[in-house]
DNA sequence: TCCGTTCTTGAATCATTACTCAACAACACT
DNA sequence: AGTGTTGTTGAGTAATGATTCAAGAACGGA
């Protein structure tokens, strides 16, 4: 499929990787209908063509960068993970760590999550956006369901623990972190927060 | 400031509580952006004009749409909390009831709370909801807090408790729980979330 | 230098957006 | 019935929405 030795193609001029990037933070900052393609174009700092020769349409962007981010997000996961010997500790302090991610004003474009806010956006208007956001979580509660297995075999929880539930709670206590950082509680009251959720797993470790 | 017994004016053929009923399921349903005023007009059965001259823009009437669901919310929960002696127990019912009103399918407009969907759609593109949803979870904070407080003095929880924080953490339990429903998870699962966050109070409890 | 291919450009397109207003309708009172 | 006031109507407006495409620009190879 090379082209025989005549005309060789001009090169993309923009950096697709830069470009998605910025996306991730416009959609995540506005949300879907908040973005304008007007805004989208000045973010990229590219032209409408080029978009869309490059995306396919609004929703193929937004949905590449709900892919990307979610990406992001699970190697960040991981990567925190790889820091610690006992996975409870390890979520324990996972929690605490989103808590005080909040609290760092202006670093992220929002506190909530892209995902859920993609959820709760689209769940009525836009099935595809819809699926796919539940697709996505259904997989980080699978990565949670199996960090929480692993722990139970290695004798950190109570046998009685099931790991897909105890994967939903933790899901859900993330979720409604982020969601109520978005209030601007003082610093202090987010950190408690994510401690106090911390210790909520205290329950299901083994004694 | 009476007409002075001339010219009695045409009165008002609409309800308007029947037109704010409907429009807080349209923008329950479907948010801010996502619903445009052709959607409003079919919805409230009126047309542009009768809209605009009651409730003054799209903003005013998502604005009154807003601060009647919370109304509704509020006298439900007084509601509820009317039938137990117990506090936590009131609660923690309250919590498995959201997971079962979640499960019923098609009664509810939206699983997702309407105030949390705001909070995350005009978090940065809308200040003035943004800043009503953020007093209205102050409020619904503050009824939680001063329920705990209550709580406390009868003895129901141990004294170490801080009734602000636990009312936070609460709060964060129900915003978890109906945006993690917007996932369509089966029925059982999310009645055993609503369970375990209902025993997360047990952990508060005086012994 | 010229060619062929691909990428970029941005004015133009058509749909939809929130919103207005002049004409009309309906009622309570005399 | 007549009158004054207010409610209702819906075609119309200006702005903005996402998207297209013909023309030009940039490069590698001949």
């Amino acid at each position: 499929m090379t082209t025989d030795g005549i005309g060789m193609p001009r090169p993309p001029s923009y950096d697709r990787e830069y470009a998605l990037g910025r996306a991730v933070s416009l959609f995540w900052k506005k949300g879907y209908h908040g973005s304008s393609m007007k805004q989208i174009e000045q973010a990229l700092d590219m032209r409408p063509g080029s978009i869309y020769a490059t995306f396919g349409s609004k929703d193929g962007l937004y949905s590449e960068a709900l892919t990307r981010y979610a990406e992001a997000g699970g190697a960040e996961l991981a990567e925190h993970m790889a820091g610690y010997d006992s996975v409870i500790e390890g979520l324990q302090d996972y929690l605490r760590r989103i808590a005080q991610g909040c609290t760092r004003k202006g670093v992220a474009p929002s506190r909530a999550c892209l995902i859920v806010k993609t959820l709760l956006e689209s769940s009525n208007t836009h099935a595809g956006l819809s699926e796919q956001a539940q697709a996505i979580l259904g997989a980080i509660e699978q990565s949670f369901s199996e960090l929480l297995e692993q722990a139970r075999e290695y004798g950190e929880l109570k046998e009685s623990v099931d790991p897909g539930r105890l994967a939903r709670l933790l899901q859900s206590q993330i979720m409604g972190l982020r969601s109520i950082a978005e209030r601007n509680l003082p610093d202090a009251e987010l950190e408690d927060l994510g401690d106090d959720m911390a210790r909520i797993l205290d329950a299901y470790r083994a004694d």
